[in-house]
RNA sequence: GCGCCCAUAGCUCAGUUGGAUAGAGCGUCGGACUACGAAUCCGAAGGCCGGAGGUUCAAAUCCUCCUGGGCGCGCCA
């Protein structure tokens, strides 16, 4: 759509160049240059700022090289309604609504395929997200980062990358230790000694049924054992139970991941981290201090060097992530995206100057940041603690609000700016929930095809003839709006920005309501006219289409049917 | 103290990577159903885009400084 103005342009550009009308333009003039929708419809349906850029290298003022510009229009289909010259030098398009009515054409014939583009050419990527560590059920903060890898990766998915859903599970290191403890001290209450929890342990009950389970599996066996010999199993078996917690916790948000990567197994048993050290040390990457280990991180404008190895002689995390990043690349990704909650920022220069160590491009390696979640109960901020029980798990809000509105108040905002969830009002008035209103619009269009199926018209297709009896401003500017979605996805996906679809979603159906309620008495979509009534419901078909299409990116449902919701309570005398 | 993120309507936030008169939802006030779905729509009120400089045809957007908030600055993960 953009594609056909920026087309004229360039000809237009060279024509007159070639004319000498203006003098070479030493860099490209459409890399530089923008063709916009403008906000304001008198500027018309596009337009393009080429000749205020070109005014110093011509040395004329806009309005000129506008004027130049507009006496070579080329265009050869004959789509340009009219150009005006307009403020400092604006050129504005307006261009025959047939533009539009023929690019609707494929909606209908891509269908549920229709958004998205091939703008990755196929790269290989890999998609880092959620990597809670494996010491309880996931819980609402967590939800964000879920929800927002799922939807990026979706959204790379949609345009032509494939991509690789990959959680990173830290199954190693001091955590575990003392979930294994905590664990140890569960079962020793089971036989009836008065231990209490320490200080620094997990108090949930999922802890307590691990324990049993142990009790029964080894009955009495580790009871007096020394740590050596249960920390093992029990580690593994927490872990196991846990991670199947979060699986679970997962799967109730519709997300599933594709690789699930281990860090002990992967990183410390397979020796991947004393091979990735060894390396380091050789090429003089790393130096003793104080009995410890450190890589010098500062050679690539990180801070401080930072320690790899602890002078009790674990790796630190460091040193997983700098063999994790090896193994992930050796994959063979184009690129890699690690998603990660905003308090880990401060990683991000150390792991890029070991990345670059490895020989990889950092360009390579991507990051987004997910902001922290403020949570609320009746707009109150309280603080989630374990032991003062104020946790609230994700599993809780998701049965309670269901997927669909979970996931999208999480894409509500861009990302990096911090979110308030308040989980009184989430749990209690979820018919505010923008989620309920986009899905209304889609309900409200699958009623309208449904009606039109019921009276025995013929199913929507694209007919250009009929197309071009429309001639209210509403139905060209939904039909740009449609038209407008594969560039949207291409945008959010590239910046990694879900939110972009949500709004796109929300203006849109906002859109196709007013203008439904506008017209509803006199120019209806099923009318006394079949070639309107015809083109009407395509229009409403690839509406819907590009609606459902769009929820799908964002893992939301588009239903075809919404039950009302329950009568408001308040009104009663 | 240093680094990163943020600051836009009463509240929560968008703002198409520098474009023309800064938008939406919620909230407030006032309207619209014997009609394709009222979970909807229409209208009104509401702004020194935190502040001060700078860059240029053009700045909410880019640069510098300041103010105010969040998060980091472990041999934790």
């Amino acid at each position: 759509m953009k594609a056909v103005v920026a087309d004229i342009l360039e000809k237009t550009l060279a024509r007159a160049q070639a004319d000498g009308a203006l003098p070479p333009w030493p860099e490209r003039p459409a890399a530089r240059s923008t063709v916009d929708a403008p906000k304001n419809p008198a500027h018309g349906d596009w337009a393009s700022n080429v000749a205020m850029l070109y005014a110093k290298a011509a040395g004329k003022p806009p309005r000129q090289i506008a004027e130049i510009l507009k006496e070579r229009l080329v265009d050869a289909e004959g789509v340009v309604l009219a150009l005006e010259i307009a403020g400092p030098g604006f050129l504005n398009f307006r261009l025959s609504p047939d533009v539009w009515w023929r690019e609707l054409e494929r909606v209908g014939r891509e269908g549920e395929a229709f958004g998205r583009s091939d703008v990755g050419a196929g790269q290989k990527v890999d998609v880092e997200f959620v990597s809670a560590n494996p010491t309880g059920p996931m819980h609402v903060g967590h939800g964000r980062g879920a929800v927002t890898g799922d939807a990026i990766s979706s959204l790379l998915e949609a345009t032509g990358h494939r991509v690789t859903r990959e959680y990173y599970i830290n199954d190693a290191g001091g955590q575990i230790r003392t979930l294994a403890q905590s664990v140890h001290v569960r079962y020793r209450q089971l036989f009836g000694e008065a231990v209490e929890l320490p200080e620094e342990s997990y108090p949930g009950e999922y802890v307590v049924e691990i324990a049993k389970e142990l009790k029964e599996s080894h009955g009495d066996r580790f009871l007096r054992a020394p740590e050596t010999e249960w920390q093992g199993p029990f580690a593994a078996l927490a872990v196991e139970r846990i991670l199947a917690m979060i699986r679970g916790d997962l799967e109730a948000l519709r997300i599933r991941f594709d690789v699930w990567t281990s860090e002990k197994r992967a990183l410390h048993e397979s020796g991947a981290i004393r091979r990735a050290l060894d390396d380091f040390r050789a090429r003089d990457l790393l130096y003793d201090k104080d009995g410890a280990v450190f890589f010098r991180s500062t050679l690539h404008g990180d801070d401080k060097d930072r320690p790899v190895v602890k002078s009790n002689g674990d790796p630190t995390y460091l040193a997983a992530d700098i063999a994790y990043h090896q193994e992930k690349f050796g994959r063979g990704f184009d690129w890699c995206l690690d998603v990660w909650g905003a308090d880990h920022h401060g990683d991000i220069p150390r792991v890029k100057a070991a990345v670059k160590e490895l020989g990889v491009d950092p360009a390579r390696l991507r990051f987004t940041l997910v902001q922290m979640v403020n949570l609320l109960r009746e707009g109150k901020p309280f603080k989630m603690s374990k032991r003062a029980g104020t946790v609230v798990s994700l599993r809780e809000v998701v049965e309670e609000v269901g997927a669909d509105a979970t996931r999208f108040y999480f894409l509500l905002r861009r990302s990096d700016a911090q979110l308030d969830f308040d989980v009184a009002l989430a749990k209690r008035q979820s018919n505010d929930n923008p989620v309920f209103y986009v899905q209304y619009g889609h309900a409200r269009l699958c009623s309208i095809l449904r009606r039109a199926r019921e009276q025995g018209i013929a199913p929507p297709g694209f007919d250009l003839e009929a197309l071009r009896s429309l001639t209210l401003p509403e139905e060209q500017d939904l039909a740009k709006r449609i038209l407008g979605l594969p560039d949207l996805v291409a945008g959010a996906a590239l910046a990694f920005e879900p939110h972009r679809l949500v709004f796109f979603l929300q203006e849109t159906v906002g859109a196709f309501h007013a203008y439904y309620t506008k017209y509803k008495t006199t120019e209806k979509v099923i009318g006394p006219d079949p070639l309107k009534t015809r083109a009407r419901l395509y229009l409403c078909d690839c509406l819907r289409q590009a609606m459902a299409n769009a929820l799908a990116m964002l893992g939301v449902t588009a239903p075809e049917r919404m039950e009302r919701p329950p009568e408001e309570a308040g009104e009663a005398e």
